[in-house]
DNA sequence: CGAATACGGTACGTATACGCACGGTACTGA
DNA sequence: TCAGTACCGTGCGTATACGTACCGTATTCG
């Protein structure tokens, strides 16, 4: 009855709004906002397995790699056997893939910056910070309600 | 330079989580979390125009279009002629429609709560707010990318 | 050491999300 | 009235998002 049930309607209005927007923005770039989001997570952590990858951008595993590789067939990004793992397969921008990131990172900046300009000082944070919590919250296994499946990981 | 990069990837974290969250959760009951929204939008003001609907959403009109077409299989919506406009067709929820909206809104119930519950007092409504701001902030046509003094649109 | 289990990647299917082009209807102005 | 334009819905193509099933490798434990 409360306000309750606009929060999740704010926050996928946001997200949308924003994905829309930074679409448009990257597209002369030739790379959707997503694969920018893997560029990202890649130039921050090199090497890392598909998994890990999928784990920090979050996504599901089974769509970084088909992201990978149309990534792959535009030269930005490589995969090479794990080290020590062979059922591994390692992901690292190539040096195409790090200017790419550079380039499209620049290109976003306008958004970024009217996103800022929208709130006032110091809530950028807040919303930030926000955000984690709920991130943080709803992704946590267990639910108070009942408990179905007991195998929690972490 | 600051935080700034980490708000886009808060605000995709954080609704790519509460949206895996709720398919997990309506999915006993046959609906995406999409779709509930489309069902909750319906039930908020009936007889929408397809456009009008997309635009309430928000989503993109062929989206919307895809949508309806499964709903409508499902004998959750109908498509009618529009009265005046013979281009446009009107959504609205069937009797059962009505009844799986209700029963899927309260199948989220707890997932509300949790987001609620992971935040102090107070802000829920200032997430949301701050949320809607920078939708609208980024929903704005033009940017003015040289002069940060763009004033406010509309 | 060998069996059970866990884990990484791949393949496939469904649903979104969106742009774009096309056909048809409404509206507007000369 | 008629041409030009704006608008609605549809069809199509590409990229995500995710679950599930499957294969092969790693790990664990009796």
């Amino acid at each position: 009855m409360t306000t309750n049930s606009e929060l999740p309607m704010a926050l996928r209005a946001a997200y949308l709004t924003l994905h829309r927007r930074s679409e448009a923005q990257f597209e002369k770039h030739g790379v959707t906002a997503d694969q920018f989001v893997l560029l990202a997570t890649l130039a921050r952590g090199d090497a890392l397995t598909q998994r890990e990858l999928a784990r920090r951008m979050p996504s599901d595993p089974s769509t970084v790699r088909a992201m990978l590789v149309l990534l792959e067939k535009q030269g930005l990004v490589r995969r090479d056997a794990h080290p020590s793992d062979s059922r591994a397969r390692t992901a690292a921008l190539t040096v195409a893939g790090k200017r790419k990131y550079q380039q499209v990172f620049k290109a976003g900046e306008s958004i970024r910056q009217q996103m800022a300009e929208s709130l006032k000082t110091g809530e950028v944070e807040v919303l930030t910070r926000l955000l984690n919590q709920i991130a943080e919250s709803l992704s946590s296994e267990f639910v108070t309600t009942t408990d179905a499946r007991g195998t929690s990981v972490l």
